[in-house]
DNA sequence: ATTATCTATAGATCTATAGATAATGC
DNA sequence: ATTATCTATAGATCTATAGATAATGC
């Protein structure tokens, strides 16, 4: 089904909200910033914002999903007998690249998360953690990953130590982000794995 | 020194504030509450909150800060040669007893915790991480701790997880918060002594 | 004719600040 | 006399909603 000329209006005026919300949140931080500037780069009224957007929280969501989306996309490019090792590299990797020149946005994103996770129950919205989840259950089912925690528990605490290692990052930027993720996924390892 | 009057006129108000903030926080949610209602409840105009706390931020920091405080007691009771096991065990049981009965808080308390770490530098807000990250260097010293990671992001990732695990199971309240906690604690000591 | 998308705007709420009051220090 | 704490309030910003417009479905 071809997007009439309506539907494409309002995807493209979303996205250019969504693009100049994340420019203005740079710029002036979330919390201080003005929803008027934001309407005003992408050449819309205030009220715009608030249609496509309920929230400031919601644009931060949407930037939190396309992160997720890259990693899922990371995941599904695994061969079907990956090792726990080559998985935690993945996640670990693909979290970086996304985040890497995103440092001002990082803590504010993750925070959104936090507070999706803790009230709405949002399945489906985040694919890829449950795309993690499901590989560390196959590999527990392989006997190639403890079985102490359930695999969405597991997934959660390696993404949030993830995150961690990015925020904490931010203050030192002059450290290399990489190879600190390729040495936290080995410390994963060393946790996950059966003994 | 004594404290004159006019401190403790401020330390009261103050402590009213924080406690009606924290109970609208509770039943209308941070984001949306009215700074009115605390004020209503506190007895005081709106604009005392402001001049006790900058934002609504600054009160969430303040509970996190408790929680910290409560860590670093447990910590400072642990006996000097104690086990890497015992240390986990002390933080994740400490982080545990004291968010147990905030549930609806503790999103909110660590997407601010986590804004703090990104922005300001509070080497001395944090006091229990400092004192945490203290320990494990201690244990990296006696050769009980792998020395992979700076202790300091040692701590923050063995924190964040058992966040984020007090987080998760937000959502499933039957579950035993404390019996979790203990098995993160052995999940994370596999991952942290050393071969 | 109906509906989705967006604007204009009224009323609610916040933030910044000038000023009041009472405690403190000299 | 000076200063810390708090109030009153003006102006800024947000949020909710009535209405305009143009695309869509019949």
């Amino acid at each position: 089904m071809v997007p009439g000329v309506r539907e494409k209006q309002r995807e493209e005026t979303r996205r250019r909200l969504y693009e100049a919300a994340l420019e203005v949140f740079r710029r002036d931080g979330v919390q201080t910033c003005r929803i008027d500037d934001i309407a005003r780069i992408a050449e819309v009224s205030r009220a715009a914002f608030y249609f496509h957007f309920p929230t400031k929280d919601a644009v931060l969501l949407q930037l939190a999903h396309e992160g997720e989306e890259q990693l899922l996309k990371a995941l599904e490019a695994l061969p079907a007998d990956h090792t726990l090792l080559q998985l935690l590299e993945t996640v670990a990797g693909a979290q970086g690249t996304f985040w890497k020149d995103k440092r001002e946005l990082v803590a504010d994103a993750y925070g959104a998360v936090l507070r999706a996770i803790a009230t709405v129950s949002d399945a489906e919205y985040f694919q890829s953690r449950n795309r993690f989840a499901g590989q560390l259950k196959r590999l527990q089912d392989k006997g190639l990953a403890i079985r102490d925690f359930a695999p969405e528990v597991m997934a959660e605490s390696v993404l949030s130590s993830v995150m961690i290692i990015i925020i904490g990052w931010v203050r030192t930027p002059e450290a290399p982000l990489e190879q600190h993720l390729k040495k936290a996924a080995q410390v994963f390892l060393r946790s996950l794995k059966p003994d």
